[in-house]
DNA sequence: CGCTCAATCTGAACAGTGTTAAGATTGGTA
DNA sequence: TACCAATCTTAACACTGTTCAGATTGAGCG
């Protein structure tokens, strides 16, 4: 079959901002995960395709399994970047403030933030089968965004570690609990701004419940 | 195009224990349906298939639109059935106890038991995109199970009745959450009744942390 | 500089999916 | 009994993920 050239279907400008080799693409798997995580930004964790992602990098179908074998192995890569910019967003969360459960409280705010700003990829980071749910990087970054919830509840409670892993349960339980039932829209509408602002007072008035300010006691 | 007598694909006993006859089926969404929760109480939500349901029911792949129009209609009735069983066993789990603490304990077991049990049921239930989100039918069961949430909350709270919202939905969150991140395999294996029972323990440890006896604070 | 070779990517195919349209079959009812 | 609306099938379409043989290429080595 012929050649075409330099450009082709590789010409959107949404795959490289380099010149633009013809065969090779040289950044074939930055494009396929920046691709993916497009789709699931657009279009929701339901939305992605392998193929689709593909096309956006102006590869075929094929490419994407010389680089992550799979959808499952690309989706991985996706969902290990997504543990990592949650772990860094709850870390910034806590470090603005000061007091254990000060930390809690905005970390607890972060996590369902996070969860409402990406939703498509929150979902796939939780999707179990879809990806290598036995990958060591992505237990890794899983373990690595509860450990920001650890340390701090740690703090809070100060009492035995079994005691802290309880605790830090709790915390993660409810604020997950939290975010996927709010994106599955028990909480109102999420699509617009105002709902999601809504759903985070709601998340607030949650959070003082079950944390109560020392000296409010229930 | 030849008929096949009365028998043929539809002949395994799996769909029909009465007589069995031939074009008509005579009770399809019913097997449709049955066909459906097999196949997610095997393999799982994304093991569904709507062939695979027609299959199993002994019927083509085009039969289920006459009653379900698509894949969504299908599903969306067994999330409303499983959106009965649910309320079923939240509200047996607190007809068994008294005291309002007690029974929100034992609907926060009974709800992670429900997941536990039946993940793929469960994990549709929630699965809005797969779902006709706003249908009449499934909205009304999914808010009666909730509502057997709240008349135990506004027992237990007894305060205003944004207060018993706030605390229904701080209750609701924290079980759905432990419940969804257990199926994720956060908790350790979920596969085998010992891990089972090893997770219904730490959630036992978890609302005792956030709703403690009372005399007992932190 | 020229060659080779391993890495990269394509093309084509396969089995499977949900959905639709047109036609066959049938049970109830007029 | 004859019809008709409900029910189901067949066939097709546009997708999907994955595989495999082969085309293309850049990088390193002689």
């Amino acid at each position: 079959m012929k050649k075409q050239g330099s450009s082709g279907k590789r010409s959107a400008g949404l795959t490289r901002s380099k010149p633009e080799p013809g065969y090779h693409h040289g950044e074939l798997q930055e494009a396929l995960i920046a691709a993916s995580e497009a789709i699931l930004a657009e279009q929701g964790a339901e939305g992605f395709t392998l193929r689709e992602a593909a096309r956006r990098a102006g590869v075929s179908p094929a490419a994407p399994s010389h680089h992550f074998g799979n959808a499952q192995g690309l989706l991985t890569e996706v969902a290990i970047r997504g543990y990592d910019a949650l772990a860094e967003a709850l870390r910034a969360a806590a470090s603005g403030k000061q007091g254990a459960r000060e930390k809690l409280r905005a970390q607890g705010l972060a996590y369902v933030d996070f969860a409402l700003r990406h939703p498509g990829r929150f979902q796939m980071m939780f999707a179990n089968k879809r990806l290598v749910a036995d990958d060591a990087r992505l237990k890794q970054a899983s373990r690595a965004a509860g450990h920001a919830f650890e340390t701090v509840v740690a703090e809070l409670v100060g009492g035995t570690a079994k005691e802290a892993k309880t605790a830090a349960a709790a915390a993660w339980s409810t604020v997950h609990g939290f975010a996927k039932l709010a994106l599955e829209e028990k909480f109102g509408s999420v699509r617009n701004e105002g709902g999601r602002r809504e759903i985070m007072m709601t998340l607030d008035q949650v959070l003082n419940y079950l944390w109560p300010a020392s000296g409010a006691r229930r």
